[in-house]
DNA sequence: TCTTATAATGTAAGCGCTAACATAAACATC
DNA sequence: GATGTTTATGTTAGCGCTTACATTATAAGA
């Protein structure tokens, strides 16, 4: 194991020429003459050399390494946008790797050392579904962050953080959902969504509120639940709305702030007795995997989560400054029926 | 951005002492006086100062970072694996990043170039599934890379790979299957699998073959089906086999490859009007986790694929030439059931 | 007191590249 | 043919560390 590698000093002296000349036909300077390039690249190839990225990345600063900080990979969610961006940055020459969230959260002069000492060429943060209370201290630590390496934000970004970033319009989402699902006749419908109360103005129960309000229906407080975002958290918050409500008041709707939470609402009314969607509608969103072969097969929103990850890849490689917007698209499927299937019976 | 950073030099002056004794206690050497020691430890405080992972990864040739192969993260099955992974190395202060497939599947003499170019301390790479085709040049690129960097291996890894390796012991994992279901009374017994025939004999079909031996049932061609192993494969496979079977011929237990197969059978069961577990029992395999929120909820085996991807750093970085064997656990849900209760009705 | 082992620190040579600068060769220009 | 330009190549000083080796200070042994 571990062959002695060979350097540009090896390719140099077997083609009789100074290493400089070699890097340059290295990093494809156009100031070489075509046959010493030609001769150069040939004892390249023949030595099998690989420049070291390690040694590259010394001198010029550049390490071509990137890192993305995100809550857990084993939420198919962030697996998504993990793969968008790693794809991404493997076509640009980049490599990624998976920093943790504590990374983040860390005590006084002590951010992320780590991640500093990797040089890393920039870093990308999910801050979705942020607690409130450590809200402060991320964005401190953000800000250290960004005197080390240029940071993109993804996720549900309040537009006060002074950042690069790419995310879904999760009210305009959510706008467009009440929409379709007020034209199917539904008025009393239940929104059962994340951590937060309402700190963050782009999260999606804003478009819940607003969408009520578009439709001239009340808003109604034991329609509208906090959870934690999980399909179990999702199961016990929808047992809890049912178990707290006369039949009469159950919602005829249900949109869950995501595809697990939708799972758990979906197990909770197969428990009580609830027939989907003749009874009741739910609607996920993110478009999971498993979605098409929950049952029923559940109708959702599909967010482009890896074409999220792909564009804070590009804004970091490219420097730009902007705050984007990654569009979505329904997905239906057979969870959502318009009401008056439930009159007839 | 970029504030420039301060680096050993900036330590030592502030100090009064040389880059060497500086080096010394960044590395935790004894032999620094204790009044030294805690003055250069101050300095480093005070200037927030990082050593470049770089720079240190140049001399002593180690960079702290590993690198993982694996098929496709979306995926959970190989996102459990990664994330094992991950956290571990993080733990023993290594970074690891995720290349596709397609590092190993190059031509010729340029196996993986960024693989090499980054100089790891080390490759994971999952073997899963490998088309039979595939296996010589993915052997060759796996002992090409070994010359760079140790290999360890993972997933269904074939005998007369002379790697270490980490992997769940499939076949025995299958024979355990078929005794649980043959004790519940199942005798046409379907075993629906991933894509390679039986070029590899760890994988899951030998313990079903094995299994169908040891309670003394018949081999049935057509209960044994090969797909890709995805739900949308395990749907068609199991769409044909029922279609191609007389009724009185069905299986009363299906054993999926794993879990998304599981997921595309309990669909297709769904449609052919069969009861789960009724009529039909199925088990899946991996426990993803969606699997106790599928209708009905999928009795599956936890295969502990965090642990494996844990391992495997483990195995990587303290040099260990082993190969290993993650247990497993079975995961009793509401989709397998005794086979009397299909003679009742 | 003088050696000799031991602990604490310093010196300097890389690691494998990049990049600024210097030089040499080739080509125009008048 | 002298001079200025351009093009191709070489020289060299780092990048920020580690590490072998040298040196000095300190303690121990005779």
């Amino acid at each position: 194991m571990k062959r002695e590698n060979t350097t540009i000093y090896d390719i140099a002296s077997e083609v009789g020429v100074s290493i400089a000349t070699v890097s340059r036909v290295l990093r494809g300077e156009t100031n070489v003459s075509p046959a010493t390039r030609e001769k150069v690249q040939q004892a390249m190839d023949r030595f099998n050399y690989r420049p070291s990225s390690i040694a590259r990345g010394l001198t010029s600063k550049i390490t071509h390494s990137l890192g993305i900080i995100l809550p857990k990979l084993l939420n198919p969610h962030y697996a998504m946008i993990f793969t968008g961006a790693q794809e991404e940055a493997r076509k640009l020459g980049y490599t990624i790797s998976l920093f943790p969230w504590s990374s983040l959260d860390t005590n006084a002069y002590n951010p992320a050392a780590m991640l500093i000492e990797r040089r890393l060429d920039g870093l990308i943060v999910c801050v979705e579904y942020l607690p409130p209370e450590h809200d402060e201290r991320v964005l401190a630590a953000l800000r250290t962050l960004r005197e080390y390496m240029p940071v993109v934000l993804i996720g549900c970004v309040p537009p006060w953080y002074d950042f690069p970033a790419v995310a879904n319009n999760n009210a305009a989402m959510m706008r467009s959902i009440m929409e379709y699902l007020t034209k199917m006749g539904h008025e009393k419908i239940a929104f059962i969504g994340g951590a937060q109360e309402d700190k963050d103005p782009l999260c999606r129960d804003v478009g819940y509120e607003e969408g009520l309000r578009a439709a001239r229906l009340p808003y109604t407080a034991s329609y509208r639940i906090y959870g934690k975002g999980t399909a179990e958290a999702g199961k016990a918050s929808m047992d809890e709305m049912l178990d707290s409500l006369k039949q009469e008041y159950w919602p005829t709707a249900i949109i869950a702030l995501n595809d697990l939470v939708a799972m758990g609402c979906l197990q909770s009314a197969r428990e009580h007795g609830i027939a989907v969607p003749e009874q009741m509608s739910v609607i996920g969103c993110d478009d999971l995997f498993c979605a098409p072969y929950l049952y029923p097969p559940l109708t959702s929103i599909n967010t482009h989560q890896q074409r999220v990850g792909a564009r804070a890849v590009q804004l970091l490689i490219s420097g730009e400054y902007k705050q984007e917007t990654v569009e979505w698209e329904l997905m239906e499927r057979a969870s959502c029926a318009p009401i008056t299937k439930k009159r007839e019976e």
